[in-house]
RNA sequence: GCUGUUAUAGCUCAGUAGGUAGAGCACUUCCUUGGUAAGGAAGAGGUCACCAGUUCGAAUCUGGUUAACAGCUCCA
């Protein structure tokens, strides 16, 4: 295929190259607006661009558009593809592009161009009845959209800010051919089943209540898989020389106004009052670790010191940023401090990016990673900040590890690299992070002793792991669409007797299990094998042992597995052998 | 928080142009002792999210509240 560049020029394209699938769904979004306008005359456009999955555009209307306004527009952008309109680039000097769009009675696009620098010349693209601001590039006909649908319709506000006029924004998806469209939508259906809300109902892992909004209850079973979650991250930090420490839920406000959380964090803080004090509900573990920090003399010769917890956190998320396990309102993070040398940063961010590595690889996933720098709320100087800026930096060239720069992101405290990992349908959530501080160690008043005997202030990094280990659960329950490997399935075993006949040999089996350590239950009702079976593969048990006369006979079982089915029937003590080497490796 | 949508049994959902509700699965009991994804029968279970209003009468209409969902904003 064809499209026309930025400058004007034609270059042959194709779909799979970045630069071809973006020009083509902004075009589809042109064809949107276009029949938008043609059906809706007097809306006005704001923007419509490509993004990762399809497209979008926002429009200003009276008229409010609904799920059931899009067939309406959908059969016009078909009119326009069958009538295979040329797309044309113009450029017109800025005060006449301005002129041009105010005619068209366009306020938004007015506000786009008067953005733009003086003497910018102004590009548009026009097909047919439809002239639109626009940099480009595109497809030449709008008939080489071939496959396409509208998706959604939600609110957007006017360039992303809420301080703007909401607007209406009609999210869409177009391929070259029919067949591609539709993989897409399966592909979606696909991942809503693994949706962990849905699965963590239906596997009893956790619930949402009205009586608690973010606030989720963990079941038995989801309590099974955080705490084997938890017992893995206390034994690699055990091994990585951390020490781990627990620091009260509720302080005192003098030490929120110390560490800076009552200033630049007030509005996401739960407070409350004990004998006429004001006390808040920590929404970090930070202040607590300086505490401890501080309760001793330390010399040069203890750092660094690492210093986990796993710290109960509450932040008032608002109502409409909620999202199951991914954004709730209290969490556990698996958090440390680390308190160091300058000359010990690198080495220390390096082992805890390491570290970072070692776990999500171990679970599979692919993630990525964003260096975050000053935000415009923030503690302490530029310098120092560019300086902690820097040594992340350092730390991740050093290691390989690209990296985008996420511009103004950093915690008021201090720059960050962050590790995001994705969930069913792709879209991203930030787990790890890593945040360089030279703030709370100077309002603190951290010191240690030199080998010169000197005074100093030690550098402190915060860093998670898992992130929140709700977010964390969440994304491997997506990940593993509920079939979770046997080290961390809340049952790794169910024994299902044939008949009622062999329950007592069943018994033996399960008891066998259970002195090794293994999660197994006993199924004895009354039901035919296939309805056991169908229960426990339902429920992702990873093994199911059927026992008949045949195997109370022989001393064996007959393994079926939840991803292979049928393995045949094999000695009890072999089967041990295996799920416990299983279990060890964990798989 | 904002825009839009939604709320009926434990779960998934149907229903009623206003006359106090129904299915499948799950649950309980009984029958069936069955070899790798649903054996059969019976029973129990809901003041239709909450609070007001309109009406002779509201689960159904109107308003509000709460929560959930999608997106925006914000974030681990």
């Amino acid at each position: 295929m064809k499209i026309i560049e930025k400058d004007g020029s034609i270059v042959e394209c194709n779909f799979t190259d970045e630069v071809g699938k973006h020009a083509f769904r902004h075009t589809a979004s042109h064809i949107l607006a276009q029949a938008v306008k043609r059906l809706y005359p007097d809306t006005k456009l704001a923007i419509g661009p490509a993004i990762d999955d399809g497209f979008y555009y926002d429009f200003d209307t009276e008229v409010p558009f609904t799920l059931e306004t899009l067939p309406e527009i959908e059969a016009e952008m078909q009119k326009i593809i069958k009538e295979n309109i040329a797309l044309e680039r113009f450029t017109m000097p800025r005060d006449e592009a301005i002129a041009f769009v105010e005619k068209q009675g366009e306020p938004y696009k007015v506000e786009l161009i008067r953005d733009l620098p003086e003497g910018e010349t102004i590009s548009f693209f026009k097909q047919g009845d439809f002239t639109d601001l626009c940099a480009g590039p595109h497809v030449r006909y709008t008939s080489a959209i071939k496959a396409f649908k509208l998706t959604s319709v939600a609110g957007a506000y006017w360039r992303g800010s809420e301080k703007n006029k909401m607007l209406t924004r009609i999210y869409g998806t177009a391929f070259p051919a029919k067949a591609d469209l539709e993989q897409y939508l399966d592909r979606l259906e696909e991942a809503k089943k693994r949706d962990h809300r849905k699965l963590g109902k239906e596997l009893g892992l956790f619930m949402m209540l009205d009586e608690g909004p973010g606030f989720p209850f963990f079941l038995p079973d989801g309590m099974i898989l955080k705490n084997k979650l938890i017992d893995f991250w206390r034994e690699i930090h055990r091994r990585e020389n951390y020490v781990e420490i627990a620091s009260p839920v509720i302080l005192s406000r003098k030490l929120w106004e110390t560490s800076g959380h009552w200033g630049h964090y007030k509005n996401n803080m739960y407070t409350t009052t004990i004998d006429e004090e004001d006390f808040a509900i920590k929404p970090m573990n930070c202040p607590g670790g300086l505490l401890v920090y501080k309760s001793d003399m330390h010399s040069y010769r203890d750092l660094p010191i690492r210093m986990g917890e796993l710290g109960l956190v509450h932040r008032h998320e608002k109502s409409g940023a909620l999202h199951g396990l991914m954004r709730v309102r209290c969490f556990t993070q698996d958090d440390a401090h680390i308190f160091m040398t300058e000359d010990q940063i690198t080495s220390e961010i390096k082992a805890v990016a390491k570290l970072i590595d070692e776990v999500y690889s171990l679970f599979g996933f692919k993630y990525h990673v964003e260096l975050s720098t000053m935000p415009e709320d923030h503690m302490g100087s530029e310098e120092e900040w560019a300086h902690a800026t820097q040594a992340l930096r350092l730390a991740l060239d050093e290691l390989n590890l690209p990296y985008k720069i996420n511009e103004g992101d950093g915690a008021f405290y201090g720059p960050k690299i962050d590790f995001h990992l994705e969930d069913s349908i792709g879209r991203t959530w930030q787990c790890g992070t890593i945040q360089l501080d030279f703030q709370l160690p100077q309002r603190f008043e951290l010191e240690y002793t030199g080998a010169d005997g000197e005074k100093h202030r030690p550098i402190m990094i915060h860093r998670v792991v898992f992130g929140s280990i709700e977010r964390f659960i969440g994304i491997l329950i997506e990940h593993y669409a509920g079939k979770f490997p046997t080290w961390l399935a809340p049952m790794q075993v169910k024994v299902l007797p044939i008949s009622d006949k062999v329950n007592d040999y069943a018994q033996l089996v399960v008891n066998e299990l259970k002195s090794t350590g293994i999660r197994c239950e006993l199924d004895t009702r009354p039901e035919k094998i296939g309805y056991k079976i169908r229960e426990a593969q339902m429920r992702k048990v990873p093994y199911m042992l059927v026992v008949g006369v045949k195997e109370a006979e022989e001393g064996t079982v007959s393994v079926r597995s939840r991803d292979n089915g049928d393995k045949g029937a094999m000695l009890l003590s072999d089967f041990l052998a295996d799920i416990k080497a299983e279990i060890d490796q964990k798989k």
